[in-house]
DNA sequence: TGTTATAGTACCCAAAATGATACTAAAGGA
DNA sequence: TCCTTTAGTATCATTTTGGGTACTATAACA
């Protein structure tokens, strides 16, 4: 979570919070169904610093969207998947996902990310 | 919308970019089913400076997700409602709110805002 | 003549978020 | 001995966002 702050003035606001950084969203949406390693998620989201990815990730882990597992191996592997809060708030991103295609088509714009829309079984 | 570019890495960008704004979800949100003015904001939202308020109301106001009416008269009245596309938005802020507020129950976390969740009609 | 109401603006400053670039450890293999 | 791999850190700079305070116009009203 970005404020630390134990009162919101709306619910809303404590969801946006914890989904609404610069790449969080985006990190979830690659984690669903998936279990990616840092490289992985780094490939996936180039645009993203290593600094900032890994800044949003313990910001992830902190509030417990997501599970990091360090793997006590040289070269390192630490591999990042949903928790069940995690997949707890996927409803919220399909909704989004969902609005937003409708909202970028009507509008002509495009979306440089091709991922599909995830498969019930994933 | 903050930025300003025609391609997003994914439309969930595209939506928390629209309504990811500091007040930008509790403006939306007292807009549901009221057409309200500028004063009667302030004081839903008394957190926000005028500056603030004005701003944010000012983006959405870019970004059609609410109507600005001018009624030219002294002193000076304007309303602010929520468009058709501003009402579509409405699913995403109730799926938001409804996961928000189980979080922060399971959390023992307090909100500020009473506000009840609107109800069908209004 | 002075006060009130309304919807803002203007200006300046502080803080937070983001970005660019370079760097590290440590084991295994060439 | 040097190179490769992986998952990051460190440092510094820039951009974006947010906040404080004071100010404006104009008609109606006392």
């Amino acid at each position: 979570m970005n404020s630390d702050c134990t009162t919101y003035h709306c619910p809303v606001d404590a969801t946006l919070d914890m989904i609404g950084g610069k790449y969080k969203a985006l990190i979830l949406w690659h984690l669903i169904g998936n279990t990616l390693r840092f490289g992985e998620l780094r490939k996936l989201i180039p645009q993203a610093t290593p600094k900032m990815l890994t800044q949003q990730l313990r910001e992830l882990e902190e509030d417990h969207l997501i599970i990091r597992t360090v793997y006590p191996v040289v070269p390192p592997k630490v591999e990042y998947m949903l928790s069940d809060l995690g997949n707890s708030i996927r409803p919220i991103l399909e909704t989004m996902y969902n609005w937003g295609a409708d909202y970028l088509r009507e509008n002509g714009l495009t979306v440089s990310c091709s991922m599909k829309f995830p498969t019930k079984d994933s």
